[in-house]
DNA sequence: CCGCAACTGACAAATGCTGTCAGTTGATGT
DNA sequence: ACATCAACTGACAGCATTTGTCAGTTGCGG
């Protein structure tokens, strides 16, 4: 095995997020501890975030690692237009997210003759409220957390309720963002606007994937509807 | 200097898009010429698409190369979030692009359980109308190569006209794309709603940036105005 | 058919990588 | 305070890879 191709199969280890230590990639390798520790010192030099500490191992710092890739003129363009959508879209993390991919991608892209410094796009704003864009992060990572929400909802007619849902996924309507729950109260799927939540908070409760409760279920239930909107039927007013 | 980072630096000299001599290389990197052509073999042989060609040189077929990067959770959603609605935004070429650079994260990023399979986001159909979605490629590539364009127009009022511009600018209004351009008959800037845009085809003149009709022009033009909408004036109705 | 520059093969020399060994360091638990 | 764990470090011999030199071949364009 040559030593590039351990060096990418390290890193495939100790992306998985979890602890590993040295002695049992050395054995997998088939190569000595040594070799690791070295090759470790290797890749931290190359700007892999990757961290050891004394006694309990070693852990990938950021979540994912990019291996080297082509992409097409196309695809740079795409990349760069939906970056700059989300910039104006979405809420400040993923703004900052957006912003700060673009300058990695500008770093390699732009330095030479071949991609435009200048892409051509415009994106100007078209979110119309901005408000309850705060909870956004919270409720994207309830969402992968699998965690209920308690929210604070003041529906279109300015009823007010509290309620704890099940989060199953934020959509993106244009103008307005909504969040789609299974709502604990209603014994039913929910999408509520975001900018009408006045609270949100993470309850501590983590909830599993029930059949008839999952995202996947709700989605093939509003497909079975075809409605223009697929959540219409279960939209919050 | 390290064989791998000599590696990196030849992409990084290759990817300018312009011909490249071994020897020129090998000068610049202080090695021989031999070694040059050894490390293209490793180039080659781990899937970097550079072509050489006898008694000519060595060039970079597509035209961005991504180096290996660490991307972070937020960045990832962003990107998903991004690919996600030009999916639904934009015209088919752009579109596709997405998808395929949406694939390609995900074969290196899904693969281990650290990243969601699902990223928990929707992005329904926002753009009112497709129609004209057909001539922005062409507008791209017109923009990219500064390439003047013929394009029949049919204004708000249903006034229709041929006209010569200088395509500067496409921009995404949430609604609506427009293309701004630097209108050859009217000696303006003029803003054209892309779906009131009947036809459409590259002149084969190309123009150069002069003062006073160039993209940045416009941009400070119209920001010294301070309307919300930048093109409000040099709407085409 | 000549010049150019990409290519290829062979081999010795230089360089870098690896394993072994013998330690140190810092955190954690008893 | 002590032991344990596992990351880390330095040194050195032996081995593997990379490199340069040299002497060719191939394909393209003039």
């Amino acid at each position: 095995m040559r030593r590039s191709d351990r060096l990418s199969e390290i890193i495939e280890i100790v992306q998985d997020g979890r602890l590993h230590l040295a002695r049992d990639i050395a054995a997998r390798l088939e190569v000595s501890v040594r070799t690791i520790y070295r090759d470790f010192d290797t890749l931290v030099a190359s700007g892999i975030p990757i961290e050891g500490e004394r006694g309990v191992g070693y852990l990938l710092r950021e979540p994912v690692f990019l291996p080297p890739m082509n992409l097409s003129l196309a695809e740079l363009e795409a990349l760069h237009l939906g970056m700059a959508i989300v910039a104006e879209a979405a809420d400040t993390e993923l703004q900052a997210a957006s912003i700060s991919l673009t300058r990695k991608m500008n770093k390699v892209a732009t330095a030479n003759g071949t991609v435009p410094k200048n892409w051509g796009f415009g994106v100007y704003p078209f979110v119309q409220a901005r408000i309850g864009f705060e909870h956004m992060p919270k409720i994207r990572s309830a969402i992968r957390a699998k965690e209920k929400l308690k929210i604070d909802y003041l529906s279109l007619d300015d009823i007010s309720s509290t309620r704890i849902v099940r989060p199953l996924q934020s959509a993106y309507w244009g103008k307005i963002w909504t969040v789609t729950c299974w709502c604990e109260a209603r014994d039913d799927f929910r999408s509520f606007r975001i900018d009408r939540i006045s609270r949100c908070r993470p309850s501590g409760i983590f909830f599993k994937d029930e059949p008839g409760r999952r995202l996947e279920d709700y989605l093939e239930k509003v497909n079975s509807q075809m409605t223009g909107r697929p959540d219409a039927s279960t939209q919050v007013k």
